[in-house]
DNA sequence: AATATATACATAATTTTCTTATGTATAAGA
DNA sequence: TCTTATACATAAGAAAATTATGTATATATT
């Protein structure tokens, strides 16, 4: 994902977030938006990226929609409502996160 | 730690922050500091806290002096060199972290 | 005096999340 | 023809945490 391990644990506000502008994705689409958006800093791999697409669909936050585009295979992920709920709960919990950190670190300025 | 994951790899530098502007502290110290800081927010376990502190000693980031106070034992960690420098990388690695989920969470302010 | 809470360390089993490696298959570009 | 891009998937292993224990002393409460 990055050489920092701060990522760890934020994949998934990365992902139900992009389903939640973008309305439905596919999971090669989501590596590629993640590059794009952070100009390569961060790059979602595949091994970590699908079985995390299962297991936020096996959570009902996602439903998936099987595709056949160039006679290749895509699979469009959106938000379910639970999903989307969630995608509020996991922007909080980001900003929250951020704030402390603020705290830790920079405990003059909070 | 939390109930969000977000806190998962953030351990170590708040670890190397804490010992960076505090000299030298002990275990327990830095549990308390930590959750005075973030007024509750963030508990540092002691099953996550006591082999981090391990293992950042075993990495030459963390010196260790035992003492005895009250009868009961401490372990004073203090930054090594190299734990001072290393401190100033995670700290980047925060700043660019934050920066970095940003442009993912908020596109349009970035 | 007895009990609970706070201080102070430690580790072991398990879980979660990720990396790395590998596999399949089609399309497009050099 | 061969490499790169597109598009999925999983398995083995590593890393970092949680949860559950364990030891021991000091202090506060009942």
């Amino acid at each position: 994902m990055s050489n920092s391990k701060l990522y760890k644990g934020s994949l998934n506000t990365i992902i139900l977030k992009l389903l939640n502008e973008h309305d439905k994705m596919y999971g090669y689409e989501i590596t590629q938006k993640v590059k794009a958006l952070t100009k390569g800093e961060l790059k979602i791999t595949e091994g970590a990226l699908y079985p995390a697409l299962h297991k936020l669909e096996a959570e009902g936050l996602l439903d998936v929609e099987v595709a056949k585009v160039d006679n290749r295979l895509r699979k469009y992920y959106k938000l379910t409502e639970t999903g989307t709920k969630e995608t509020v709960n996991k922007l909080e919990e980001l900003a929250e996160y951020i704030k402390t950190m603020q705290a830790l670190v920079n405990p003059k300025l909070v």
